[in-house]
RNA sequence: GUGACCGUAGCUCAAUGGUAGAGUCCCAGAUUGUGAUUCUGGUUGUUGCGGGUUCGAGCCCCGUCGGUCACCCCA
């Protein structure tokens, strides 16, 4: 039997991994004040057909259940977070803060970076319109892939907004309804050819020249980015922005300031991306409620793969999954007649909260030890003739002393404390 | 969904159309109570799967499944 395309096993090392990656986000989440909230897995499919629209709505793992109901995995959190939101908006202060990390079902051809499961780190603050909201989510944003060990020579923040296309749209003659033709040709913009971009402009009435005079000098319409910048600047982080005005993003829901994370190298896809989307809640709530709101998703298959290709961020990595693994205390049996003694021990060792392994199997004293160096033990415990006497073993320093099995506790933990 | 390339041991890869191999990993040993290195021995394949051509196919052809990349889009 082999996996489904798009889906994968997580053995022990791929867990701690993965399991790296989740702790970091909620670490970091929680020291900016966001609080973590979940939601179904399986959802009416009318919940993405009302809002995602286009693009994700061909991309859904659907079905009929039992029940005749047409249901989906879901492929993205906002509209549960919306309906969420919309449903106890009173029972909470503004604004909300609030992240999580659920896993997403996309049913796509799978490619680097790209499969058909994958976990999303979600953090979305609501009921914000101020810039300061749109700073603080960057800063949150920026500090998330630093706690990774990732710097400004690995990611940068490509920051743009729609308003200021909308506006300059606007004053040259461009219809209100087709303000989202318009900015899906901004999107394509630097993937597109110039000729091909400059038929689609002749629409409506603009030339490439247009674009490109903006693009370098955007003038009025971008002042909400330079605030922005500023807020940054206070906080040291502006080296990791750029402002770029070809960001448009392609869900239609966004409604002013967007940004989207690219690794310096270029090598991978997105690494992240949000915006603003001050209109979502009210079209959720069928115009009973109207929140301004702003988010991103960080996607955990992209974020692997750039930890992988930078050193810093590699080992920082291995040297928490080498530490959710290692073992306190092996102990270590040398006379099988002293088994019962042994078990005792390692009883007790377990019961006063210490990581504590030995050999299941009776084997010898060297096998024993090597199995104590392969679980990254930092002690090891030796029981045997010398009973009621034990020996005491630092592996790393080699020290060695003998102890009575009394004294074992008080004798462990000074070794043991943390640095 | 469209196109290109790829598919050999758990992993990394060899094998002019002529008996499927190496390294690594794993396991067991090397004068009966201490970790490394080393040495010795051992296990592993319907060559992704199914057809076809041929005296003979891992190799050539067709299909299929899976993977990689590009388009598309995004995490």
């Amino acid at each position: 039997m082999q996996l489904l395309p798009g889906f994968r096993d997580f053995f022990p090392e791929d867990c701690a991994q993965r399991n790296y990656i989740l702790a970091t986000w909620r670490e970091v989440a929680r020291r900016y004040g966001f609080v973590e909230y979940d939601g179904p897995v399986l959802e009416p499919i009318e919940l993405y057909r009302k809002k995602s629209g286009g693009e994700l709505v061909g991309q859904l793992f659907d079905f009929v259940d039992k029940g005749e109901r047409h249901v989906a995995m879901r492929p993205e959190m906002t509209p549960t977070l919306a309906r969420m939101v919309a449903a106890r908006e009173r029972d909470f202060k503004k604004p909300l803060k609030w992240f999580c990390v659920p896993q997403f079902f996309r049913y796509e051809k799978q490619q680097r970076g790209r499969l058909r499961e994958f976990y999303q780190l979600n953090c979305d603050l609501i009921g914000e319109a101020s810039a300061s909201a749109d700073a603080e989510l960057l800063a949150l944003l920026i500090d998330m892939l630093r706690a990774f060990g990732l710097s400004q020579q690995d990611f940068v923040v490509r920051v743009s907004d729609r308003n200021a296309w909308c506006q300059f749209a606007l004053n040259r003659g461009v219809s209100e309804e087709r303000l989202l033709d318009f900015l899906a040709v901004i999107d394509k913009w630097e993937r597109a050819s110039r000729e091909e971009s400059g038929r689609r402009l002749a629409e409506f009435g603009l030339t490439p020249e247009d674009i490109e005079q903006f693009l370098a000098s955007p003038g009025p319409e971008a002042d909400h980015l330079k605030s922005l910048a500023a807020d940054l600047k206070a906080r040291g982080l502006d080296g990791y922005i750029e402002l770029d005005l070809t960001i448009v993003r392609g869900l239609a829901y966004y409604t002013g300031f967007v940004f989207e994370v690219f690794d310096r190298a270029k090598s991978e896809r997105a690494l992240a991306g949000g915006g603003r989307y001050d209109r979502l809640i009210e079209l959720m709530s069928d115009g009973k409620l109207s929140l301004p709101a702003l988010g991103f998703g960080m996607g955990d298959v992209v974020l692997a793969n750039l930890i992988q290709d930078i050193p810093a961020a590699k080992s920082l990595r291995d040297q928490w999954v080498a530490q959710q693994h290692a073992a306190d205390v092996f102990v270590v049996l040398a006379d099988e007649n002293r088994r019962p003694e042994a078990l005792g021990i390692l009883q007790t060792l377990r019961e006063a909260g210490y990581r504590t392994d030995y050999a299941l199997a009776p084997a010898k004293v060297g096998k024993q030890f090597q199995q104590a160096e392969h679980r990254g033990a930092t002690l090891a415990v030796v029981i045997g003739q010398e009973w009621p006497a034990v020996k005491l073993k630092h592996l790393a320093r080699r020290e060695e002393s003998t102890i009575d099995q009394t004294e074992l506790l008080t004798a462990l933990s000074p070794l043991l404390a943390k640095s």
